[in-house]
DNA sequence: GGCCTGGCATAACAGCGTTATCTAAAACAT
DNA sequence: ATGTTTTAGATAACGCTGTTATGCCAGGCC
């Protein structure tokens, strides 16, 4: 006796409004009524559909995670795997940038109508890193680093850029130590930092700079969810 | 013809009771109308003395640049300047941790109750910074780092300990490569990356790590704050 | 001592997330 | 095809939020 289904355009919907006016017009924007009013609807599918305004921005969490995870696909690994693990690192502050109140709320930058993460959505998070971790082992392998522990490695990447990311955001860089020249010097400076020579990392660093336009800028933004009839 | 002034005291209760309710209850307990209560008034205290919320807050994210700069004020410049600004570093995460909520204010991780910082805000978090520039001059004339721009060095230990502190806040970091882990890994990082020798930077790091209690927690977490009778 | 200004209490307003109630539509059983 | 069942979703209310209009009255000046 299965009773009445809800309709899935409804869901999807709901998400894509509520990511259309988080990006649009940022957190503040986002509330049930007026989600529902531009879909049409009572707050009502909000929670039939998410169980809250919760759900529905964990929902949006997950879909940055995996928007996230398409930029890191496109990165190709190659002989320099330097250059490899710094286009990560380029790829990371793109996304960021192109999605800044979605990546605000996955890292705990924004309290969006009393959301917070789960360990779960964090594990969702880190899970993220592994395929940095991996180009990590092939730069050690490779002689590049000093280091020998990858995941260490790939979390010191990940913090130092998130905080250049979260103050870029923030409008706290400015000239002359503007996001762009503290992100290039910070980039050599990490990679020499986990033991790589002056000379090679300036190397591969501008080798990723070449690389960025067209295995990550140039990519779809959104790899197409898989749901039917995405438009309203 | 001056009029009724506003009674001072009430003005200290409104931030003292502000900022014990952020602190001790996070964000979502700062209301207007449970620090009004809290404080014997009504809501209107705040709108005459802060002109709202966003007034309220502000001050406490003042208080809270002044703590920062309190904890760097007792760093003392000593013959190893890496060690020195890498004491920096330390007592900036000390005071995050801290003041956690406090410190998601001030650098834009928590958007509260429709609270932006302003262009002059930014302006008096990043003049905190000006200590740090000046040790990373000394740093570059004693011929331990490689790069000559103080401002730019300074920058990029800020952005990459932000982006520690705030993804430990966030519980982003856990085991094994907890916050101390990938912090310590950082510091040192930090230091090859602009220039010192492993070895050397590793012993400042040590020695840093020795002088952080006496110099940096051991302080007095608020400088007493010039107004009169602070208790309730 | 009276005046006048503005701090603060009261109460209302518009918004929020959430929930109780109810109708009606969808899916299965017969 | 009809009946039964179950829940999606509309409506409206509840308690909360920041903010504001109103009015009282305590205080500093003439």
């Amino acid at each position: 006796m299965s009773p009445r289904r809800s309709n899935p355009q409804t869901r999807s919907a709901l998400v894509d409004i509520a990511a259309g006016l988080l990006a649009g017009e940022g957190p503040q924007a986002l509330s049930a009524r007026r989600i529902a009013a531009e879909a049409g609807s009572s707050t009502m599918a909000v929670y039939t559909n998410f169980g809250g305004m919760s759900g529905l921005v964990r929902e949006m969490v997950y879909e940055g995670f995996a928007r996230l995870e398409g930029y890191f696909s496109h990165v190709a690994p190659t002989a320099d795997p330097v250059a490899d693990i710094v286009l990560f690192g380029r790829a990371y502050r793109h996304n960021a940038v192109t999605n800044p109140h979605l990546y605000a709320v996955m890292f705990g930058g924004a309290s969006l109508a009393g959301f917070s993460l789960t360990a779960e959505d964090r594990q969702y998070g880190r899970y993220t890193l592994s395929t940095v971790v991996e180009c990590a082992t092939r730069c050690i392998a490779a002689g590049r680093f000093r280091t020998g522990d990858a995941e260490l490695v790939a979390h010191q990447l990940w913090t130092a850029i998130h905080g250049l990311v979260t103050l870029e955001l923030g409008e706290y860089l400015i000239d002359p130590c503007n996001a762009d020249v503290v992100f290039e010097a910070q980039l050599t400076g990490l990679m020499v930092g986990v033991g790589d020579t002056v000379e090679a990392a300036t190397r591969s660093v501008a080798e990723s700079r070449r690389r960025l336009k067209t295995e990550v800028e140039d990519m779809l933004p959104d790899p197409v969810t898989d749901g039917p009839a995405r438009g309203v």
